[in-house]
DNA sequence: CTGTATCCGCATTGATACTG
DNA sequence: CAGTATCAATGCGGATACAG
């Protein structure tokens, strides 16, 4: 197995160094704002479709399924179907999902923390 | 100033909930595929505008400019001109990028983690 | 309520050419 | 080498209608 160091020193964007790898298309695939929202969103509580909509706001009815559906496909999600009339479907955060909300939890506080300091250097730079 | 909880317990996507709060417009600037790219490669180590460019791989001569931009703009990065012929353009992190580099280093960190498990979830999706 | 399908405008993006 | 400008095309994303 080597020393420890050699399977630590793996910088993380190791596999997202070519383009064509499938790294890079799943990076692709969640670094979005409406699916990082959706995440954000999701991990708070189960949700439904409509009262995600309403939380997240701004989001059109196509864009959440379209978003919804690549978070359940590449396993970060799971929709459950209650068979009552009207139809009631809730999403929730699988374990992979939840280990991402961690990261853009980081995310929303670094844009808390930076928020005065993004403020600044937007009116000091020469537009 | 009160107690330390009523400080301390503001979720991370407090000012993120209206989708028209100045939180919610710079989450959306840094939260596409290129900008998270371009912190994640500058983070590495400085790097000049070419070198971005080969190193990101499949990113266009216009997006990167226009990236790099906003990020200057929002105070994430600086644009060192070295007055030479032929020019020698360097960008860096500022500390805000920095900090948020760490934030990109534990996406790029959880999408190597979790490649098994969404290549086997896409497998079992029904397409 | 939730989801699918369609249409369509507009923004994003890439290719190309030109400047310093 | 780095950047700006322009043009054309693609596709994203919104609005709408309809189905289960």
């Amino acid at each position: 197995m080597g020393t420890r160091q050699e399977i630590s020193e793996l910088p993380p964007e190791a596999d997202l160094a070519r383009a064509d790898s499938l790294a890079r298309e799943i990076f692709s695939d969640i670094a979005n704002k409406w699916a990082l929202l959706i995440i954000e969103f999701v991990g708070q509580r189960t949700m439904r479709f409509s009262e995600l909509r309403d939380a997240i706001g701004g989001i059109s009815h196509k864009m959440l399924t379209q978003n919804l559906r690549t978070l359940e496909r590449n396993g970060l999600i799971v929709r459950k179907v209650h068979a009552t009339v009207p139809p009631r479907v809730e999403y929730t955060l699988t374990e992979a999902g939840a280990a991402l909300r961690t990261v853009v939890d980081g995310m929303c506080g670094w844009t808390q923390e930076h928020l005065a300091h993004i403020e600044a250097s937007r009116r000091e730079f020469p537009s």
